[in-house]
DNA sequence: GGGGTATTGCTTCACCCTTA
DNA sequence: TAAGGGTGAAGCAATACCCC
């Protein structure tokens, strides 16, 4: 059998394969392609087609579903050598992450959908979608898929790679960050398939360095067809494209061992001096951190 | 000023959950 | 049980920007 998905595989064109497989078992064909003038069936539009359009929304919630699980189940691979857990769906009130608004992805001390912050050792946000372009195929046996072509070959602009996605990304993890101090230890990742526009670059970076998103990790490492080029990583690691399991797995052991904290204000600089001079007159340097932090909300 | 392209706010709509 | 609203993926289109 050729092209089978190996156990240890990233993002690859197999996998949207397998999507579209696993999905028309319980989906119609039109649920899941657009249908053009001439009744052929596209995962996304062709660049060059310039027929009636129409915009699918039939299959967002399958992809959603399905990029959701794949992460878990890849994160759970490393979770449970830890004697940790990959949580789908997480609901943390605390941390404002809602039943309307879960976690998509949280690597925990507890299998359950229900966590406690304490629990929480990583918070991951999925933003997967179909990067390539394929043509269904009918057959007397069935279906069969045809590959058109990488994300420059149609119209739509997939994953990470759409601003809206990004800000919605940012936007969440905020919510986390200023939702209570407790999510100042953990982590939070935002996974996805594609790499991030160029525009974004220095944001990613910037999230880095301010604490508020340890990083837009892309699991995909041949997001283009024929070696085309595409970023490896932002120079402050803001953003990474893993080119395996293992890099992925060792950059993830290193941000959980990390321990670093979240911390931010607006303060005046006699209000923030006053907090350091307070926070200084605890023993060790983690109690003065501690304090400090404690002090930053009043 | 014209033409092309990148950026990004706005819109669509299925699905699902909550509320009256 | 219907209405209302949140969520998510993705198309549409106005604007910004660039180069001649």
């Amino acid at each position: 059998m050729v092209g089978k998905m190996a156990e240890n595989d990233l993002w690859t064109k197999d996998r949207e394969r397998d999507f579209f497989t696993k999905s028309l078992e319980i989906a119609t064909p039109e649920q899941l392609f657009y249908v053009s003038k001439d009744g052929n069936y596209y995962a996304y539009w062709p660049k060059k087609y310039k027929g009636v359009k129409t915009t699918l929304q039939s299959r967002n919630a399958f992809i959603g579903a399905y990029t959701e699980k794949w992460s878990q189940e890849v994160l759970n691979k490393i979770a449970r050598e830890l004697n940790f857990y990959a949580v789908r769906n997480a609901i943390c009130e605390e941390l404002e992450l809602t039943k309307a608004s879960p976690a998509d992805v949280v690597i925990s001390k507890t299998n359950s959908v229900f966590q406690e912050s304490e629990d929480i050792i990583a918070i991951f946000e999925v933003k997967m979608s179909i990067l390539w372009n394929w043509e269904l195929l009918k057959n007397n046996s069935g279906y069969s898929l045809r590959c058109l072509g990488d994300y420059k070959t149609h119209q739509g602009t997939p994953g990470l790679l759409r601003s809206d996605s990004m800000l919605k990304a940012i936007g969440k993890s905020i919510s986390v960050r200023i939702a209570s101090l407790k999510s100042a230890r953990i982590p939070i990742i935002i996974l996805g398939n594609t790499p991030v526009a160029k525009s974004y670059y220095i944001k990613a970076d910037n999230l880095r360095s301010y604490g508020i998103i340890q990083g837009f990790w892309s699991l995909n490492p041949y997001p283009l067809d024929n070696n085309g080029e595409n970023i490896k990583s932002t120079d402050r690691q803001g953003f990474i494209r893993f080119d395996s399991f293992y890099e992925f797995k060792n950059q993830l052991l290193t941000i959980l061992k990390e321990k670093e904290i979240f911390f931010a204000g607006m303060k005046t600089k006699k209000a923030l001096g006053r907090v350091i001079e307070i926070a200084n007159k605890e023993d060790t340097y983690e109690e003065k951190a501690e304090k400090m932090l404690s002090l930053m909300r009043d």
